[in-house]
DNA sequence: TTAGGTGCAAACCCTTTGCTTTCTA
DNA sequence: TAGAAAGCAAAGGGTTTGCACCTAA
């Protein structure tokens, strides 16, 4: 949160109610939260504000590095603090659509060598493993697997 | 292009013009289609084919594994040509767009493990890695780096 | 001959933008 | 008080769908 000031004060923006509402929402999130859902859980606490302030919002804390979005390959955006935490990737589950959070450091340490094989400098990267997770496995052996 | 064939025999459909064309321009790229282009590439061949065509076909290839879909952030779906290739994943310039592929044994060994310590059965990942290519980097230090 | 497929255009969905009003600094 | 932000609605861009006509099998 003080991030978000920090960001606003140096830029000469301003700290709105809106803007404190969404940003506590979302930092209180712990998992992934599509645009909907932070829709309803802001609205909860403020019924007026509508998805434009939302979809401004999130730009805004996705410039100072409070929050990243993530496209699943579904289309719909979703949203994830990073507050407090570290980098991590995901398992998702092509059949509930769970979403695991996983943390890999050496993944990490091979992605940096690729990047530096490449002569690329890496500033960010996204892994997502679809696969079923055990429920899923277990539950429906016949279950259609797909990933778009 | 057999494999579309079987495919489309399997389940009773029919393998029409328009369906060769779109998978022989897929399978002849090398490299990354985005829609518009793969759509000229096919009205090069074929003038009167239409949007939905191509969003059918690809749907239908994707189902048959000769073509996989890539969101690489910016809400444009990549389509690529699964034919004869590895997988491989991407690195991708955040300044120009340069997208590299690369494969790299040792990650995909840890993602298999990352995926059985879940619980997980692995059916696709995506790996991306954003950052700024070697031309890039020499070329505009101060260039921004955004990954959305 | 008869499903399935195509093309076109309209519909959809998610996201962004324009504009007027509201409110922070 | 000035200029940024909100809220609403309309516009955009990519993708999907409905429907009448066409065509592979």
């Amino acid at each position: 949160m003080e991030v978000l000031a920090a960001h606003v004060l140096r830029r000469g923006l301003r700290m709105t109610r809106q803007r404190k509402t969404i940003a506590e929402v979302l930092l209180a999130t712990d998992g992934h939260l599509n645009i909907d859902q932070l829709y309803q859980a802001v609205r909860q606490r403020d019924p007026n504000v509508g998805y434009a302030t939302i979809y401004r919002t999130l730009k805004l804390l996705t410039e100072c590095g409070l929050a990243s979005n993530a496209h699943f390959g579904d289309g719909a955006a979703r949203f994830e603090s990073m507050m407090h935490r570290h980098h991590h990737d995901h398992l998702i589950c092509t059949a509930c659509g769970l979403i695991v959070e996983f943390e890999n450091d050496d993944i990490e340490v091979l992605q940096e060598r690729v990047c530096r094989d490449h002569g690329f400098v890496m500033s960010a990267h996204k892994m997502e493993i679809y696969g079923l997770c055990a429920r899923c496995r277990g539950a429906a052996t016949g279950q259609r697997e797909h990933v778009d």
